[in-house]
DNA sequence: TTGACTTAGTGTTAATTTAACACTTTATTT
DNA sequence: AAATAAAGTGTTAAATTAACACTAAGTCAA
C-alpha cells in the first residue's frame, strides 16, 4: 500500500479490444495509428487515463472518443506493464475487453481510422497489442463456456442459429443443433417473441431476446450458465 | 495508444491478497499500516511500482521487502483505479493473488508486522483493501474448480486427505471421500511416493506429489482439471 | 498384549448428463 | 407445383456423477 509519494511514475493507459460478430466471423475493431510511433500502423482504440475518471472510464471515453462506440459491455482484462512495451518511456496499460451488437458495430466503420478485421487475419499491431490482443481472444473464448456473453454480440432479437453460429465462430468447434438448442433453451433464459426471422428461401426461424434480469436472479442463487 | 505525454499521472501501486492453508483455515497474510493514513489498520502488503521493474516483478519485490516471502505462486488478479480509492491523492493499484506453501509460510510471521488471518474473520482493512481480498477470494474459489491451484498451498508432499481438506476450506462445502479420491486419482497427476505421514494414533496416509510438467503437457493437449 | 480408538483406504449402483444421429416442416423461388 | 434451403424436433447408448458403509493400519492405554 502506498507510504510515501516520492517515485517518478509510469504513464497509465487503457486500451481495449473490441469484438463484433457480423453472423460469420468472430471480427476486432483496429485503428490506424496516425502518429509516431508505429505511425500507420493498426491498433487498440485506446489512451491516457485522466485523474478525475476511473479506468472504466476513461475506457469507455476513450472508446466513444476513438470509434464512436457507446453503451457497449465493457469488462476489464489485464494490466500490462512491461517496462520496454512503449519505446519511448515507460507505460502500462489497463487492457478491456469490449463486446459490441452488430447495430452499435456499423457505427464504428464510421470513424474515420477505424476497421473491423476478422480475428483470424489480423494485420501487425503496435507496441504490445497483438500480446493484449491474444489474451482478449483466450478470455473470450474460456468465459463464453459459463458465461452469457454471447448475447452481447448479437442483436436483442436473434434466431437460435444465429446464437449457435456464434459459439461456433468463437470456439471454433461445430456443435451439434439438436443438442445445442434442448441446452439453451433448457435454462429458461430464452424469451420466444411473436416474430419470426425471414432471411431467404426457405422457413423462417423463430426470434428469441435473451432475459438479462432473469439471470441475474438465477445466478445469485448459484445458477451457472454452462455450454 | 499512447500518443501525447503530458497528463498528469495517477501513481501506481501494486497490492497483493497473499492466502496460505494451515491445514484448517485458508488465511490472508495482512501487514499493520505503521503510517498514515489508516496507520495502525491492516491492510495487504504492496507499494509502488518502479519504473525499471514489470508490474510482476514489483509485486515480488513488495512481497519480499514486507514479508519475507520468496518464489510464491504469483497472479495478476485486477485492477483497481476508483478515483477516491487513496485519500489523499490518484493512486491506481494492480491487485495480484498469492499462494504459499506452508513452508514458506512460516517465514511470513517473523516479519514484524504481518499475521495470519482467517479468512472468515478478516479485520476492518484500509482503502479499499477489503474489496481487493473479496476479489481475490472469489478469483481462487472460482479458480480452484477448473485449475491445479490448490497444491500451491500445500507442501510438496502431501496426503489426499490434506488436499481434500483444502478444497473443502476454500469451497466451503463437503466433498464425499471416496468421489474426490477417484476424480484426483483418474486425472494421474498425483506420484505416490514411498513414504507415509504418521499423524496420532492411526493409520499413516500414503504421500504424494503433484506433477507439474505431466500437467502442462496434458493442458497444451485441451485437457481441463475439473472437480 | 490386547482391545479401543482414529483416520486411511476402497467399489458398486442408480441417476443424471452428454453425445450421436435423420427426418419433417415451412417458407421462397422458378 | 416442384425444387430448394434452412428451421425445427426425440430417442438411445455412453459417460459421468452422486450416494453410500465397511475394512485396514497404525497408536495408545489399560
Amino acid at each position: 500500500m502506498p507510504c510515501v509519494y516520492e517515485y517518478s511514475r509510469p504513464a497509465l493507459t487503457v486500451d481495449c479490444v473490441v469484438f463484433g460478430f457480423d453472423g460469420g466471423d468472430l471480427q476486432v475493431l483496429l485503428i490506424r495509428r496516425g502518429l509516431e510511433p508505429f505511425k500507420d500502423r493498426w491498433a487498440l482504440p485506446g489512451g491516457f487515463v485522466h485523474l478525475d475518471e476511473t479506468l472504466d472510464e476513461a475506457a469507455r471515453r476513450e472508446l466513444a472518443e476513438e470509434t464512436g462506440l457507446r453503451e457497449v459491455f465493457l469488462e476489464q482484462l489485464h494490466t500490462f506493464g512491461a517496462v520496454e512495451r512503449d519505446p519511448r518511456e515507460r507505460v502500462v496499460s489497463v487492457a478491456y475487453f469490449a463486446l459490441v451488437k452488430p447495430t452499435a458495430a456499423t457505427a464504428a466503420t464510421d470513424a474515420a481510422e477505424a476497421e473491423w478485421f476478422p480475428v483470424a487475419s489480423i494485420p501487425p499491431l503496435a507496441f504490445d497489442h497483438a500480446e493484449i490482443f491474444a489474451a482478449a481472444l483466450a478470455r473470450l473464448r474460456g468465459k463464453l463456456r459459463y458465461d452469457p456473453l454471447g448475447f452481447e454480440l448479437l442483436p436483442p432479437k436473434f434466431t437460435l442459429s444465429q446464437l449457435q453460429g456464434l459459439y461456433e465462430a468463437v470456439l471454433g468447434t461445430a456443435l451439434d443443433k439438436r443438442n445445442f438448442r434442448k441446452k439453451v433453451l433448457g435454462f429458461d433464459l430464452l424469451v420466444p417473441l411473436n416474430e419470426k426471422h425471414r432471411d431467404g428461401a426457405h422457413r423462417p426461424a423463430q426470434l428469441f431476446r435473451f432475459d438479462p434480469a432473469k439471470y441475474r436472479r438465477l445466478k445469485k442463487q448459484g445458477f451457472l450458465f454452462e455450454l
